[in-house]
DNA sequence: AATTTTGTTAACCAAATGGTTAAATCAAAT
DNA sequence: ATTTGATTTAACCATTTGGTTAACAAAATT
């Protein structure tokens, strides 16, 4: 069984290509089933023979989305390396990921606060990541004296928040600020290294 | 000229406490006429009495609330303290401010990037705080080397976002540090100190 | 009291939108 | 060459939704 009539790239493909571009960019309320057929240039009645319905289709460009945000703090708490390191690696490599993504922390933060508590659960199922050890490994070096005692929470939050934040209120600060796209994105490449750095110097003691 | 027929509240200001609960809840895009004037006790009719549409409707909804993030900046930073105070009140003031209005920010932010780059220019138009003044206190503090040199864009950066993020990124924080409501908001109300301290921290030579 | 103005509603309308149907293509199997 | 089964499309349908109309009710004005 070859390939069928299905164009070079594979419709599906294209389908979800497309609603990735358009839920992204709308939202589930914004999109719209006729924007994601053009944009994968197929007709809608094709849309809906791949997915069945909106709602289909949006779990799985959801899924794959929210997917990015938490394997990746998985691994990196999880690995075998020393405290700094990961927090090093996290800030890096995370910020990354949303330079190549600007707009996906947007779209999944917002979809995430509109579902109801019980299926956040059901979406972190499995791909929590277990942060005793890093928990551990901070508390080891602040009983060692090295760092200051600070709440893991809080770090994780403060950590969180400057690496992914500014691509939320990216509009706001650029406004404030004004700094134009690529100034921006010259910031944020900073940020790699400023991010860390600027943790360290906090908790260092 | 006494009030009219508007029942106790006033039809009209019911009508923008309803609109400013489902368009913060739901968004532009998911916001339904009808329920905000189910919300409001009213008919839809009514509504449009009121408020010629959707559009005029919501953009009244998101001023006020756009409105919030901004002024408070601007005093802040312009007022006649010095360097560190302003740090602490920018802190403290704001978590409180987003702690009474948890979904503002969000709802705020995303609005703001489905917005044109120039729509964005002219919501802010007058309202963009001077960050002159404070960028002239923290270059005395570098200068007197009483903090280490850091881009004073990113410091601002870094304040806002562990100021704000914490309510955007509340359900994948909450779910992946496992913690509940009142965990939560416990933990936002320690930040009001927490996050000037580790600003300081950070900064501190 | 009569009249005009303002506030409020039920019923209605047109456009948008998610989704379906039935026919048409096309590639593979016979 | 014919048949078969999957793919694709144009046309259509039902519901939702923003918005309007016309009538009614309550104040305010005369």
């Amino acid at each position: 069984m070859v390939k069928k009539k299905e164009t070079d790239a594979g419709t599906e493909q294209k389908i979800l290509a497309a609603a990735k571009k358009v839920f992204v960019k709308k939202g589930m309320d914004g999109a719209r089933m006729q924007d994601i057929a053009d944009e994968a240039g197929i007709n809608k009645a094709l849309l809906h023979y791949y997915f069945r319905n909106k709602e289909k289709l949006f779990e799985q460009i959801f899924a794959e989305s929210a997917g990015r945000f938490i394997p990746k703090v998985k691994a990196i708490l999880i690995a075998d390396t020393g405290f700094y390191e990961k927090i090093e690696s996290f800030c890096g490599e995370y910020i990354d990921m949303v330079m190549q993504n600007p707009y996906l922390p947007m779209f999944v933060m917002n979809e995430l606060q509109k579902q109801p508590a019980a299926m956040i659960k059901k979406i972190f199922k499995g791909s929590l990541p277990d942060l005793s050890k890093f928990i551990g490994q901070m508390q080891e070096e602040i009983k060692a004296g090295r760092i200051k005692p600070i709440h893991p929470a809080h770090l994780i939050m403060n950590m969180m928040s400057m690496c992914i934040f500014p691509f939320i209120g990216r509009p706001m600060l650029s406004a404030v600020m004004g700094i134009s796209d690529t100034q921006f994105m010259t910031a944020m490449e900073e940020r790699k290294k400023a991010v860390p750095k600027f943790i360290f110097d906090a908790i260092r003691k």
